[in-house]
DNA sequence: CTCACTTCTTAACTTAAGTGAACGTTTAAT
DNA sequence: ATTAAACGTTCACTTAAGTTAAGAAGTGAG
């Protein structure tokens, strides 16, 4: 576990031995069982998580619907909204399958940031990246029908649409499960003729 | 100007003289007028824009249509991806109303950096506000009608729907200009009743 | 192993958005 | 000032998503 960390964060900057053991003394990785929630909405936490195995899922209850709004999956990371502003969060997260994180707080990143400044830099980089990819997100999402943003998600993340189950896969579409059926059938009756 | 950019900054951490004069040396205002485009999709910059005054739009244009994505106005800034990934710009930057803006890039930033660590948890301070904003944005979109959308914007930013014209701003909730007359229209049929 | 529950799909009907067109109004260019 | 272009609204029609309901398939708890 440790080494995939190690490895995801050495595309950004190199890592000494004095700070991989700093980072190892900090005792970050937790295993968490299929259907835990880890945050519900309208709690506080300081904790953001980081995906090393699994699928990890945010989710709103409006008007006692779930709605689905991402999934994250391997070397993928969430900080919930209530770790920065500190206020309540507005969303769920849960695991959609058995799954290993690695825990991050502020404290934790002030101290190693204080101690590696290195790790600061870290940190905007993989900010800045996160901030695009962001954007490119809600563009796509904004820009096409949902039988478009299907078709989209099968080509940039076909494994996601084996792995969850189809009623969260359509609510992050923004349909309704019906809607998704419907939608794949006018799809496979396209790609017939 | 250059008051509005430290009274923003200082928001977040305190500037001292020196500080302030290595930023002012930058050079980095400029006077834009209306409808001018900063940058057009396809292009590389290094430029990032910050709206001291006025109003910047991005969009794309796809099968020939202007598609509006985000406005940005007093206070808020845009990174393009190019500037992040060096790769060509996804979309457009374009002023909507005659406007100030602030340049940043890379370049500068790393020089600041060095110069003045502080600057680094700024950026990386804006940068984690930021996400969350956008996860916010994101999620508030993905979860919501049209017409949901439409009254959301009246509340949050009734200031937009007076700025900028209905047809981008129709394509920025996600729908035809036609629609959205539409669903005004709708919207007050339901209060007289 | 069975029963209950969740999930997925299909169908018929309703509602809202897309489309194409018309028309009056505003804006911009010459 | 005139004229063309762009803009916003309305309408009739089409298409797709929401809703309600039913049934088949898969899953899990006891």
């Amino acid at each position: 576990m440790q080494n995939l960390l190690f490895d995801y964060i050495s595309r950004y900057i190199s890592l000494t031995e004095d700070e991989k053991s700093a980072m190892a003394d900090l005792d970050v990785f937790r295993t968490v069982k299929k259907g835990t929630v880890l945050l519900k909405a309208g709690q506080k936490s300081r904790d953001g998580y980081f995906v090393l195995k699994g699928c990890l899922r945010t989710y709103y209850i409006i008007e006692g619907e779930e709605k689905t709004t991402e999934f994250y999956t391997e070397m993928e990371g969430v900080t919930p909204n209530c770790v920065v502003t500190n206020e309540p969060s507005g969303y769920y997260v849960a695991t959609t399958e058995d799954a290993i994180i690695a825990l991050s707080n502020p404290d934790m990143e002030a101290d190693m940031f204080e101690k590696f400044p290195k790790f600061e830099t870290l940190c905007r980089i993989l900010s800045e990246e996160l901030i695009v990819k962001q954007q490119t997100n809600i563009d796509d999402f904004k820009t096409s029908s949902p039988e478009q943003r299907y078709l989209n998600l099968l080509q940039k993340r076909p494994h996601l649409i084996q792995r969850v189950p189809q009623h969260q896969l359509a609510s992050y579409l923004g349909v309704k499960p019906q809607s998704l059926s419907r939608l794949r059938a006018r799809i496979l009756e396209k790609s017939k003729s």
